[in-house]
DNA sequence: TAAAATTGTGCAACCCTTTGCGCAAAGTGC
DNA sequence: GCACTTTGCGCAAAGGGTTGCACAATTTTA
């Protein structure tokens, strides 16, 4: 239903002052005598008056708020991000709204540009997985609205970025498996789309090739972001008849299904086959090894996007090129790859 | 920046035409010429002019906007609860604003008056654990604004509310329990304040002595919503002369304390112990032994809300008395029960 | 005591869109 | 050819708040 709500008017008329007096009253303007301004005080207070942030969001061509696309946010890393950026916002002053695009493009899109037509101060964005046209993102260039990606960036816009830097923390862990004594190792990245994944794959690659160990297509796989998808690459692996000796994954749950396919086949973690994921989910304590992961520092990332937003929307437009921010990742060392050096 | 945006005044000054014709040229009004349309239709593309929602909703008193606030986006339950709102309210042509209250009523308060300032629709709400003062939700009802709860709500104020039925789930449960032949049942519960773990306690009460079994207060434990808390009241109950046969935690991440607990104390499970969650996590399948959890229609929760929410929206203020939902809970039995019968 | 500075308040324009009403031009009927 | 309807478009107000400017009343300064 929604009656209307107390105006600078209703203010205005119950005191027989005009409606500029108690706008200036109200924010303790040098001009307004104390008796007006402890009169309105007091009605602001008794009719419970709350400035309405569409008409100063129309004064000021945009609303107090960020608007934050993620993929989805029961994926552990963009929780702990949307913590870092509600932190840093809030703290400015800023509220957050945040959506979720699913991984569809069309929801990504939609959502953009209602978030657009909201008048919003600037967007904070990690791709979804099937985002491959950028046009929605030029627009906001264009409209010169202030944007800042985090972890699955956009190559081909110019805006600011903060990522992890996924080579190297894949060529780490790899390099933590050759170092525990194994050489065929396999990776099961993400959708081949999703640019961090080749990232990880590059590092892991590397890693390979420092060490002169062959890198070998077959064990290069490929899954879509859901269970059966990554058990059924998992199981490719280990029903072979040489299973690899480590296997990393692109994501936790990714390893998990990778855990379930070694316990079918009955494969003993970390004896026969070392397993590690990336993002350090609390349920990698959890599972039966515990899982050693990658921890990326999802609140900072956050928070460090939030930051290079807010300096944009602040400065009127005077920054000139844009900032890549790369924060480091580390490896959680875990017994799903604790075996015995060799 | 933000440069000023395209508006209805740009398009009206190119074509030379008045600001109302172009409005209604958008909106297909026939009473514009075929002609004038498609000018306009194409100027509105090519300078890729989009409605200013500030503008509409200062004229609608409100946007197309649900404002949604839970403790935390992490909690399982709440993430499926938002998807289903999201579900819905989409489909309806509403957009979401999540916002985390992160069980402080501050922020709780702080939330709400910023989402009314924004002129939000409506709102769908479950109380942070800290709320014990509802004068912020007797503000929303003295402004006619659309409120709903779902979850933990809010008994002192009349509105729309969609919950589960607490009680019974934890009687099943505890059923579930007795005739697997446990006697001695335990219930950590959350925060004292928190309703709703206290209706499970009620529900855990009943079953047991509908089966003739007594009430023993020093198996009633309260705990925080955080692992340390939970860990130490498991470790009360297990270390004891007489550690209980089975313990009812009030969710799931309480239960993996408990079961922390117990394997630290060499209990096994569910031979020396059993074991039931509630939300019935992701987490709860991965876990040794796979966790008995009560699991929660949390997407048909969101969804039921959004439903309820926008029927209060549509229906100007026509809608007398409010209405409750009660949803099914159901016991999904794991290894973590799994005890012979006697 | 007159001129100047200060104090207290109001007018009106602006931000952007919608919409009732009015008006002129074109089309219709007889 | 005249009255009447239809068609096409513009004016202006409304929605709520901010702010430069103007103006009157009061106080200060010379």
């Amino acid at each position: 239903m929604n009656k209307r709500q107390v105006t600078l008017q209703d203010l205005a008329a119950k005191l027989k002052i005009s409606v500029s007096t108690v706008s200036r009253a109200l924010k303790d303007h040098p001009r307004i005598s104390r008796k007006t301004k402890e009169a309105v005080w007091q009605l602001a207070k008794d009719l419970d008056y709350e400035p309405n942030q569409l008409a100063l969001g129309l004064k000021n061509k945009h609303i107090n708020a960020i608007g934050v696309v993620v993929p989805k946010i029961t994926y552990h890393l963009y929780a702990t991000a949307i913590s870092g950026i509600e932190n840093y916002a809030n703290a400015k002053g800023y509220n957050i709204m945040i959506c979720q695009s699913n991984e569809s493009m069309e929801r990504e899109k939609a959502i953009i540009n209602e978030l657009m037509a909201s008048r919003v101060a600037g967007f904070i964005i990690s791709l979804s997985s099937e985002t491959d046209n950028f046009d929605h993102f030029i627009r906001l260039q264009k409209k010169g609205i202030p944007l800042v990606f985090f972890n699955r960036e956009c190559q081909d816009v110019q805006a600011d970025r903060v990522i992890i830097d996924n080579f190297q923390a894949a060529y780490d862990a790899v390099d933590h498996l050759i170092g525990t004594g194994c050489k065929k190792i396999a990776y099961i990245g993400g959708p081949r789309e999703v640019q961090i994944s080749n990232h990880r794959m590059e590092g892991y690659r590397q890693a390979l090739t420092d060490n002169h160990l062959e890198v070998d297509g077959r064990l290069i796989l490929h899954c879509e972001f859901n269970r059966q998808s990554a058990l059924s690459q998992a199981r490719k692996l280990v029903y072979g008849p040489e299973p690899p000796e480590a296997i990393l994954a692109f994501s936790d749950q990714i390893a998990i299904s990778a855990i379930k396919a070694c316990k079918e086949r009955g494969l003993k973690i970390p004896e026969n086959i070392s397993i590690i994921g990336f993002n350090n989910e609390p349920v990698t304590e959890l599972l039966e090894p515990p899982l050693t992961s990658v921890d990326q520092p999802g609140f900072l990332m956050g928070k460090s996007a939030a930051e290079l937003l807010v300096r944009q929307i602040e400065s009127e437009g005077i920054i000139d090129k844009p900032e890549k921010r790369i924060l480091n990742a580390s490896l959680i060392i875990r017994k799903s790859t604790n075996r015995n050096r060799l």
